[in-house]
DNA sequence: ACTCCAATACTTTAGC
DNA sequence: GCTAAAGTATTGGAGT
């Protein structure tokens, strides 16, 4: 194999091998803090809101809904409304 | 309440509160597209990792004990030790 | 401290000690495996129902929202209208 | 439709379907009251241990490791030391 | 298409 | 009471 040969196996540990394993850890964790960082700020918008009176759990759904795709939430529905129809929910 | 007013209670349903929650709503997406993104590049590496011959799940491990190390470990570790020497673990 | 002293701290880690340890231990491992059979149990519930063309999605909808008080349960869906009303999404 | 038929697509609502669907959604509720009930008698088991003097977050850890152990470990542990030589975290 | 597992979101509990 | 942490449940993606 020319260009990589992993840390595997009973391949001899060579140094270039070592190198790449610990460059694909560190990129993954620069990645993962980067995505934490995000995470926080979406933290804090609802924290936020909520200290102007608005409703962070009905913020987080509608936030879901805009994301489902129209027709598959319309359909969802029907079949949820069939269900409770039949229980005696309606 | 001074500065605005949420779109809540009692509350006529000014232009300006639906614009306050518009305004939230949208910061939230914006936010969670990023941290899609990221998400992607970082199953991305671990797909090309995986193309090169590594173990995705011995990385993932890698990784996870990398960020919890720091943390925690010395200060469990005492309490931990003496419990598992009490039941024969160690 | 008068019953018995725990595996803990400057005591001597007497057998009796020990002993209670262990006990502790598997009581709730006896508990959790009881859990876990239970668990799967509700599992197939869902799976055999999913056989005889059930939306299981929406099975566990019902459940669940049978499972929330009627009157919080309204009380959530007045806000998210009002947010869906300002948002345009009604 | 010799067995059943769900309560779904354009099938009349039958008494039965109701029934059956029913019947579903009460099995899960009886079960997820008994896997309650055995939540909080670990819960219980938990908060008397503390009580004697036992660190629980302790309990819970040699718990998930005595869980954990028997499944994985061997198998994982070769790739993974393999890795954190190359690391140097060994 | 279906099963399985990892990741996310939600809920509840403990601690300040 | 609120923030922080755990546990639990649901969702989404990968593998077969």
């Amino acid at each position: 194999m020319a260009t990589t040969a992993a840390v595997r196996d009973d391949e001899p540990a060579t140094k270039f091998a070592k190198d790449q394993l610990k460059s694909i850890i560190e990129r993954i964790e620069r990645l993962e803090e980067e995505k934490k960082a995000i995470s926080d700020d979406i933290r804090d918008v609802y924290a936020e809101s909520k200290g102007n009176g608005y409703d962070v759990k009905a913020l987080r759904t509608i936030v879901r809904m805009r994301k489902q795709d129209p027709n598959e939430r319309a359909e969802a529905e029907t079949i949820l409304e069939t269900y409770m129809q039949a229980l005696g929910m309606l």
